[in-house]
DNA sequence: ATTAGCAGTCAGTGGATGCGAGTGCCAACG
DNA sequence: CGTTGGCACTCGCATCCACTGACTGCTAAT
């Protein structure tokens, strides 16, 4: 069984091979470390790690690199979630302080991310789901294309763009607008939904195909979910970072853009009792990333909730990371309106 | 000086340079290609073109690689724009066939320029200065604080969030709103704005700073520049040709994502004859991308202008990236309306 | 349980060597 | 005068080898 000053042992061994990147060995610990015993008691201990799989050596005679269960142990028991520096809490303030939208808010809050915690910082939009209709409103671009702009309670806007069949004059336009938004503002997604779909156009049949496309146009923006977007910064930490994957970052990076699996990997994560939820190494296998950890924490937007977090080599120093990812996702609910 | 001979050299030492990424010598050239003359005669030529710094030889005996010079008189004399394929073609039709919104057009457009050169896309926001204001709508978030959306005759959607000294009622806000959208609707970006400038609250005084500030924030939102923002995709494909750039691809994904640097770049270049506009290696120094080419076109919607283009290592296919900017340019214009 | 000592392992380094691709130059040729 | 074959020369590059140094694992003593 592995002794207390066994873990303390892991803890260190993690913590210098993040640090430097170089397998860490017995002598460099007691000489670093005032561990009080002797390089060969450390051996002894480093040999039980080994044994439990949570330490290994790449090569028989060098030092030990943890295994992505070693980065478990360290993250589950022995990472203290050190609070962030003063210069930290000052940076998210003003980097944070005065943004224009939404869309402002995430990119400024991504780069944030990404400058604290020198990996690569993801943001997911807040959903819509919880919203309520609150205005309508069409705008002719040519003859037979309008635009349609959804706005919604908690300040989201979805445009589409309809083409229709044929001309439709402006009066009956400004008609079915305001028809539209009596019968739909301020209800909530769902029963905007249904209403539409059980609209009809009295008076004007011939009207009708047209005004089945626009409403049926609208309930597609009102069953939008922007969840489905991912904003991303830091790229370039990546390529920084790019002697911890073994093989080429390519289809790391591959992967960040297509958002797709990143998307299924933020939904499947759970929220572990700080708030902040870890994915390491060979658990993220199932999505293509078996060398990569993923941090990421809740936030809510007006009671609508979302993802943030960060990708980065295993290799990672996951106290301070955490502590970011924790810090701006409080921060960024605080400004979105917590509810 | 350099024959027509000479010429046909450089071209096949640049085309074949780019497709095995080896320094091409004078035996190869007449093993691939049928000049009629021996490897000797090759060779002459060759000597030529290096004193007029056409082409180098990295070591004194290997064979030779083009320069900057090199690939800028390759661009603009010895490049066919060949036509894109008729799957490329088809491509474009269906990756931007049916698209919802503004957004999801552009990031559609950039994702498939990536595709097609295999290289970084970028895509800049169309200006919305010719725009004509459609529709000003407010939407109260909390007590104190409103979303401003301003929505244009181009389909363009302008958010901002106010926050407010102290509370405003709904009954104002509506009446405010009103007003507001009697002043401006129907006018150009400019003269909007002189209007609200000009703008006066009658009959309750103190209700004026209110209104002030949300004049203001309307001002801002119309004079908002959508043309300093960008889309990018391909990041990926830096990393694949990462062997072209001597130093560390960092600092070059860094700019990208700096996006500054590009739009004051962006800026710069001009449309050649073929609508394309290149710059290559060195020409880029001055933003701190030395070994990197740029490849853009303009792009119009709806009478705003804009630009789009490709980034890469000077040793790209340029026949082939030029035709692909220009046809995808060509499409987009389309699609948003040429005017 | 801890420690000192020691033999064993193996990655990385630096120097020597040989190979081959490709050039530059020259003399000869049509 | 342009073109050609021939030949010596230059380097980059891969290979090999021996050496070094960092670390471990084990054992016997404390």
């Amino acid at each position: 069984m592995v002794s207390d000053r066994g873990l303390d042992v892991l803890r260190v061994i993690v913590q210098d091979y993040v640090a430097s990147r170089e397998p860490v060995g017995s002598k460099s610990i007691v000489d670093r470390h005032a561990f009080g015993v002797s390089a060969a008691t450390i051996r002894n201990d480093m040999a039980l790690l080994e044994e439990e799989d949570l330490i290994a050596a790449p090569h028989t005679s060098s030092g030990r690199i943890p295994t992505d269960k070693g980065y478990r142990v360290f993250v589950d028991h022995l990472a203290d979630l050190r609070p962030l520096t003063p210069a930290q809490r000052q940076a998210i303030e003003t980097f944070l302080g005065h943004a224009a939208d939404l869309d402002e808010v995430l990119v400024r809050s991504v780069r944030l991310l990404s400058q604290l915690t020198h990996q690569v910082a993801l943001v997911q939009y807040p959903s819509v789901s919880r919203a309520k209709v609150r205005h309508i409103e069409f705008v002719p671009l040519t003859e037979t294309r309008i635009l349609s702009v959804l706005i919604t309670d908690s300040g989201g806007v979805e445009q589409r763009v309809i083409d229709l069949p044929w001309a439709l004059d402006e009066q009956t336009l400004v008609e079915v607008r305001a028809r539209l938004n009596v019968a739909v503002v301020g209800l909530g997604m769902a029963e905007a939904r249904a209403a539409l779909a059980a609209s009809v156009w009295p008076g004007a049949p011939m009207l009708q195909p047209l005004i089945d496309l626009i409403t049926s146009t609208l309930a597609d923006q009102i069953g939008a979910n922007r969840q489905d977007k991912l904003v991303m910064a830091g790229a370039a930490n990546l390529v920084r970072t790019e002697e911890d994957f073994s093989g080429s970052i390519y289809p790391v990076l591959e992967a960040i853009e297509e958002q797709v699996v990143l998307l299924r990997l933020f939904g499947e994560m759970e929220t572990d009792q700080h708030g902040v939820s870890v994915s390491i190494g060979r658990e993220n296998a199932a999505f293509g990333l078996p060398e990569a950890s993923v941090l990421t924490s809740g936030y809510s937007a007006n009671g609508n909730l979302a993802r943030l977090g960060v990708l980065g080599p295993t290799r990672m120093d996951y106290s301070n990371n955490m502590a970011a990812v924790r810090a701006v996702a409080r921060y960024l609910s605080r400004l979105l309106g917590e509810t």
